[in-house]
DNA sequence: ACAATGTTGACCAGATAGGTCGAGAATAAC
DNA sequence: GTTATTCTCGACCTATCTGGTCAACATTGT
């Protein structure tokens, strides 16, 4: 598993914050809620986010987290990489390491996965991922309406 | 990390004896030797790699393991599978589990990294390895004929 | 018989994942 | 200025996984 529940849980809270862009703070209770995260743990993940300039935080009564700066402007690259630290899919991609990769045999093959992979992934921002869930609201309300 | 040590040291040891192909068993203390495995851990790896078809061994003196098939028909897709279990990138792709991709958000990009990825493992075989390897030994040797 | 080798399963220590908890700091509302 | 509300930070905890080691045993060539 190449992603843990932080980049998981983490993800899910921004999209979270994307969704009430505008809307004033959104509370730590309410992400939890609404997307499924044990709201303890999800104080980690806010922490490191705001950390790394992705969310402004405002305590106090109606407090609450909302993104720093447009959904459009955040990549899932960036995003995962705050969350997860490195996203290298075998240790000697870690750093470059050219003892391990000497002996390794298959590094070659996984630097070519590795960099299609972040590619992939700098090309999806946050506004894709809500675009995206919305669709799929779309579809499932279309099919219960077949349903009645 | 996607892949752990297991992926890493099986495979270093399928190309140990991809290499030496048709030359009879090689011992699990050579291919400790030469690619620098902890001997009593590559066992289970050996082990691993016999219940899955790849490699046959031969108890006692002169004895050995050697692959089980031609390094040709032997992808690495494969090999990783079995030594790693799934190498699915994260949780909700691991089955196929419609209740977290439905709260996921950003399984449909994973989805597809993790096709694209499967794909370039299951288009490298053992033999593509084996000779990458070699290309890598005469460019290091001319490297050290300019030296000298 | 015996020496060389592979086979198997039990065991183990340390790291990581995935949390929980409590004390404290900021701030809005009263 | 007190209180309720919310975020903030760090300590702590437990279960599981990683990366091994080891001993007892099975097989086979000489």
């Amino acid at each position: 598993m190449l992603l843990s529940t932080k980049g998981d849980y983490g993800v899910r809270a921004m999209i979270d914050l994307a969704k009430h862009e505008g809307e004033g703070p959104v509370q730590r209770a309410e992400i939890a809620r609404r997307r499924q995260i044990p709201e303890a743990y999800l104080d980690h993940l806010l922490a490191q986010l705001r950390r790394d300039g992705f969310i402004r935080s405002t305590r106090g009564p109606a407090g609450g987290h909302q993104l720093a700066k447009p959904a459009v402007e955040i990549c899932l690259l960036h995003l995962l990489e705050s969350l997860e630290g490195s996203l290298a899919p075998m240790q000697c991609l870690e750093n470059d390491d050219p003892q391990e990769e000497a002996i390794c045999g298959q590094d070659w093959v996984w630097q070519e996965i590795y960099d299609d992979m972040r590619a992939k992934l700098a090309s999806v921002s946050l506004a894709d991922l809500i675009e995206h869930e919305r669709e799929h609201e779309r579809e499932r309300t279309a099919a219960a309406r077949y349903v009645i």
